[in-house]
DNA sequence: GCTGATATACGAATTGTTTCGTATGACAAA
DNA sequence: TTTGTCATACGAAACAATTCGTATATCAGC
């Protein structure tokens, strides 16, 4: 079953990236995906696979031979999750502080930071 | 010696926050703080910032009974590298994205708002 | 000096994550 | 039907993080 407050581990979060990006993949495609960064056997990535369908993080069609995964929990939502709890647990609670954490270490294109007074504009709007 | 790789765990994380406010501070008033939020032993913290010690995160005074620590590690630089992973791992590499997340969750104030437009006018301008 | 309070040191149990070896099932091709 | 290939299942080792019990040191106050 699928509990709500399921934290994926960070190997976990690189495989749900995977099945986030494809749509769906079998334990083979996810591990032919992960081996061009990582180094690791077959029945690791299908542990891995197997625990997360116990936490209730990915589906599965098991009716053919090989099975097919898919994502169980969204990757907005787990953004969302992963982006608030650091801002209460690493910036003390405020957005902002994480904003210009965000911003001032990389550099931005200028179409990037007009993207983001777009939608500081639209935010304001809303109210 | 201190390592520059060495990632904090998130208990340690939670010690750091509180060094970093203080400026410095025993293993009890480490205990005591965290204890507002949390159960745990004091000899559960205090285990921990000796690891804390050995791995080069903190510093200590040890020339009286009650040791005081400080972090060894800059606030600034370990928020930089977090943010920094996580816009690797979790956003593509995109800084923007992670910036929207951030936003979209929570009700910045109009303040904030201001405060975020305002930093990326500097930003442009430094360019 | 003795006692109580408060400190650090340290070993070890517990719990969680990652890794992999090995058993076994399904199925296509010979 | 036999054999080779590619699946899943599963147990358990290896690691890492957290937690805590117990030993022992320091020191103030009687």
């Amino acid at each position: 079953m699928s509990k709500e407050n399921v934290k994926p581990t960070e190997s976990e979060m690189e495989i749900l990236q995977i099945l986030w990006s494809k749509r769906e993949a079998s334990v083979r495609e996810v591990h032919e995906e992960l081996a061009k960064s990582k180094e690791a056997g077959y029945t690791t990535t299908l542990k891995l696979m197997q625990i997360m369908y116990e936490k209730g993080l990915v589906n599965r069609d098991a009716s053919s031979k090989t099975h097919i995964y898919t994502a169980r929990i969204s990757r907005d939502q787990t953004e969302k999750q992963l982006v608030s709890k650091m801002i209460s647990n690493i910036f003390n609670g405020s957005a902002s502080r994480l904003v210009m954490q965000a911003l001032g270490n990389r550099t931005a294109s200028k179409q990037e930071l007009d993207e983001i007074r777009a939608y500081l504009n639209e935010l304001e709007n809303k109210k």
